[in-house]
DNA sequence: CTCGATCACTTAACAGGTTAAGTAAATTAT
DNA sequence: ATAATTTACTTAACCTGTTAAGTGATCGAG
């Protein structure tokens, strides 16, 4: 198959001509005359010629290529899809290649695989998706390698784009107490292995007690348990919170539609309406709805990550490989219908309590 | 940077042997020592040494990698990332690279830019993702560049690995007339440009009519319209159906959570309990939840659409790029708890009609 | 009519690895 | 003790495309 692709020469051979003639030909250099050009062509295209990059990077030295390397499925990282698309935009705009890691269900945490892979691979750069704080192994094995990279949604000072969780989390609280709000509810539900699951809650904590209420959160145990709630038990919880007599007027949760709508429901399901008599904000890197609902989000800007990590990655590409400050993004609050001041106009003075489940 | 990578030479030089030993060594060939393997070993570690795949391509004239070129972005595509994730699996086991097409947000209807990336690639094969019906024009330039490729979502007798929308959809429908339901609407609210937007509509109306009802579908206009409705719509039009004299006992529709949560959200909020009043069937690459409601779910096998393309390219490339029969991946259902009969337990004859808003 | 310039190429060398073929020294067989 | 073999390498050639340095033929200028 590959054995019998089209090289330069065997045009040279079909023309009568040398393979440097058809080199030069096909790049339009000055010395070769129009005639020859478009012979070298028709030649080419007849016998389905493609220039093999390998051999270009060769002697070029640069593979025109950077890998994205995941430490697990990208479906977990809170990030995915749309972040890869941000990389893609600005590749294509410096006609880059991009080479994915082969990482496929299971989180690696095993970098015993790493060296190979960054041995490798052959590429310029790499952009690093990696969950956990500390990236002390994988930072050693890139550096050994001689590799720039950048580090994607991971915190790091230098050389690393990641989402600011913590401000946003305590500002939309404030926000919500500056309604009215004072039984606000902070909820978790997902097994999200990331520094973003200390943050927002740190925020919305911060913001209650700079308040002088108590923080309310509710989260499944870590890392004991299973760290995953199913659906039902996340319906149960919610509902067996609704209907207390203290329940709370505002929801806001670690996460998207999984963590958030679940409250909706329980809510529906006691009658009460929404929107109108509870406050729901959840994240998710676009608009949250449900049903129909806008649900007030914290908008995760996924493919800004995307196109800042490409950047920086490329400025350091140029530079040498020269360290870059990190790049810090925020959350964006998207109202939606769900982000309403507390239906009954009385701020009742805080009676919020903190439970674990 | 890149000219300062480390060769065989360097650790050759530095040893005072030359290249070929080094090369040997590293590849444990029976000639050469343990002694002297370890020595080169040591020193390739120290000088950070990564072999040049390019280098190595142009010899075996293997390039060790396939790319996956995407017409669109893949958040688009109704597969996306646990596609990849099952691409990813299978590389991973045959030790090949991946590499990925720099399309980003908008749909690549211009064909005019494939054929450089087709050109330049250097990769052993092609999975293309691409959703309308007639890739003729890109099967064109495939063949022109003699690159084995397997379709990927896109039907096909040869080469593609697509899914079955229209039994799944007729059986689904069958199983819900059988359980006594007869107004059983169907709903669609994308703008999906994908071949299973008609099959799966058609699926559902050859049970109906086998059962001689009416079909009853709700669709936006294609192509007229913008072909998508926004959040409040979708939830009005349900709420429009699902307060009307006759509302549907049974709702199935063509997509996931945006299709099927706005008739949950109708249904709640007239006083309808779900599940038990009426019944939902949406479609998801995974079990659909609202809320910790478990809505029944005809679940797309994802991940294995991606593994079966990936097996099938590598079984083209040892065949040299023989034609493969196509593998057609079924829907499965998950009924979840709103896979439900009618709550009158009477049957009343068709009065379904059909409207298109 | 000759000299220099321009044209349209070709030859040579190179990049980093792989593979085949060759070689000197050490070891074993006879 | 000498021939045959094994060991541990080296040299040469090759893969494909790029780049620099020729080269012979044609052309224009003086």
């Amino acid at each position: 198959m590959q054995s019998m692709a089209t090289t330069l020469r065997d045009i040279a051979n079909k023309l009568g001509v040398s393979h440097v003639t058809v080199s030069y030909a096909l790049r339009n250099h000055y010395s070769i005359p129009e005639r020859t050009r478009e012979r070298v062509r028709m030649a080419a295209l007849e016998l389905g010629y493609r220039p093999n990059s390998s051999a270009r990077s060769i002697r070029s030295g640069k593979f025109s290529a950077i890998g994205v390397l995941q430490a697990q499925n990208l479906a977990f990282t809170g990030l995915g899809i749309w972040t890869i698309a941000g990389i893609q935009e600005v590749l294509m705009e410096h006609d880059l290649r991009m080479v994915m890691s082969p990482v496929a269900d299971s989180r690696l945490t095993d970098t015993s695989a790493m060296p190979r892979l960054l041995r490798e691979w052959s590429v310029d750069g790499l952009l690093v998706f990696y969950n956990e704080n500390a990236p002390a192994e994988m930072s050693r094995l890139i550096d050994q390698y001689r590799l720039p990279a950048v580090w994607v949604n991971t915190r790091a000072s230098k050389d690393a784009v990641y989402i600011d969780d913590y401000e946003p989390f305590k500002e939309v609280t404030k926000r919500l107490l500056s309604m009215g709000h004072s039984r606000i509810l902070y909820a978790s539900s997902s097994r999200a292995y990331h520094y973003s699951r200390a943050d927002r809650r740190a925020g919305y904590e911060a913001a209650m007690s700079e308040a002088g209420l108590l923080p309310w959160v509710l989260e499944p145990e870590f890392p004991s348990g299973s760290g995953l709630l199913l659906p039902q038990e996340r319906l149960a919880r919610a509902r067996v919170v609704m209907s207390g007599p203290r329940r709370p007027t505002a929801v806001v949760t670690y996460g998207g539609s999984d963590d958030i709508e679940p409250f909706l429901i329980a809510a529906m399901q006691l009658g009460m309406k929404v929107p109108g008599d509870l406050a729901l904000v959840g994240v998710d890197d676009g608009k949250l709805d449900a049903g129909g609902i806008e649900l007030a989000t914290l908008c995760v800007p996924t493919m800004d990550v995307g196109r800042n990590a490409a950047r920086m990655l490329l400025k350091k590409l140029d530079d040498d490989g020269a360290e870059t400050p990190s790049v810090v993004l925020p959350l964006t609050l998207f109202t939606g219908s769900t982000f309403t001041p507390p239906a009954t106009g009385k701020n009742e003075f805080s009676d919020a309590f903190r439970t674990v489940i």
